[in-house]
DNA sequence: ATACATGCAAAGTATTTGCAATAAA
DNA sequence: TTTATTGCAAATACTTTGCATGTAT
C-alpha cells in the first residue's frame, strides 16, 4: 500500500512549511485525484460544492501557489482558459483542438531530444513541456464535433 | 541562390487564393525576417510604422488566419501574450522565464519521441509543440533580472 | 462586381490586484 | 500573536466582435 499523491503532496508542503488551508487543501486533493485537466473555473465549481464561499481570486492565488512549489502544473493555451495538472510527474499530453480535452500520454526521458545545440544557448533549463495536438475520438466521429463548451 | 521564406510563403498563399493586402504581406514579411518570436503588439508597432493606420484588429485576424492557413505558429504562454514565429519548420523553443525571451532550437523528429500509447488514445494528431523553460544568459548572471517588459 | 478584409470602438474573457477581515501556525 | 491567506469588487490585459467602409481579385 501507498500513500496517496495527495497524502504525499500535503505531507511535502507542510514539511516546507506551506500554510494549509482548507481551500488549498481541497482544490490540491481535486487536482490530485482527477485526471481531467481542469481549467480554473472548472476547479472552483467544484470546490464550491464543499466550501461553497470559495472566490475565485483564492483559487487563482492557490493555483499560482501550488505552480510554483512544483506541485500542480499549469497549461496554458492560446483560444482558452489555462488548465491545471495534478501529475506532477514527467508526461506529455495529447490535447484536442476541437472540445479541449487533455489527455496524458508517458513521455520519453528529457535526454532523448535534448540536442548540444540546446546547451549552446546557454539557456539553463528547468522544465519542458512536450504537448500534441489534434482531434480526439469522439471529435472525429461527430463530424462538426463538439464545442469547447459541451463535453470534455 | 534561393528564395526567402518570405517569398516563398507568398507564392504559396497566392496559389492557394488567400487575399493579399498590404497589410497582410507587411505582417508576414516581418515574421518571416525577424528571429524575435514577436507579440501581437510589438508586431502592430513595427508595422505601424511603414503604414501608420494599420489596426490591432486586424494585426490579430492576419495573425490567425495566418496561423490557420500553416505559414506562422503561435505560441501562447500562460503569463504572457502570445509570440507569434514565422519558422514554419519542425524546431523546439527555449523560453526565458524571467525576460520571456524565446530562441529556436533543433528538435527531432516527431517519431523520435511518439510512443504506442499516443496512438492508443486514438488521437489524429496534427502538430505538436516542445519547449524547454529556464533562465536565459543574460537573466542568470543579472542577479534579480530584467522584467518581462525591459529587454528581450 | 463582389466577396472578403480593414479599422474603429465597444465588448468580452481570463486573470490580477488592493484591501479589510480572517485564520493558520 | 503574527503574518500569510481569504474574499470581495474593481481593475487590467489581451483578444474578439459588429458593422460600415474599403479593396484585391
Amino acid at each position: 500500500m501507498h500513500r496517496s499523491s495527495f497524502a504525499k503532496s500535503l505531507a511535502d508542503l507542510k514539511s516546507r512549511g506551506v500554510r494549509l488551508t482548507p481551500q488549498r487543501q481541497m482544490i490540491l486533493r481535486y487536482l490530485k485525484e482527477t485526471h481531467e485537466h481542469p481549467t480554473a473555473e472548472q476547479i472552483y465549481h467544484q470546490v464550491s460544492q464543499e466550501f461553497a464561499s470559495i472566490s475565485m481570486a483564492t483559487v487563482y492565488n492557490t493555483l499560482h501557489r501550488l505552480t510554483e512549489l512544483g506541485v500542480i502544473r499549469e497549461l496554458s493555451y492560446g483560444d482558452m482558459s489555462s488548465r491545471y495538472d495534478g501529475n506532477d510527474s514527467e508526461h506529455a499530453h495529447l490535447v484536442c483542438e476541437v472540445c479541449g480535452k487533455v489527455a496524458d500520454v508517458p513521455c520519453p526521458p528529457i535526454e532523448r531530444f535534448t540536442s548540444p545545440e540546446l546547451f549552446a544557448h546557454g539557456y539553463a533549463v528547468g522544465s519542458y513541456r512536450l504537448e500534441f495536438y489534434g482531434h480526439c475520438p469522439d471529435c472525429q466521429q461527430s463530424g462538426a464535433g463538439q464545442r469547447d463548451s459541451e463535453l470534455n
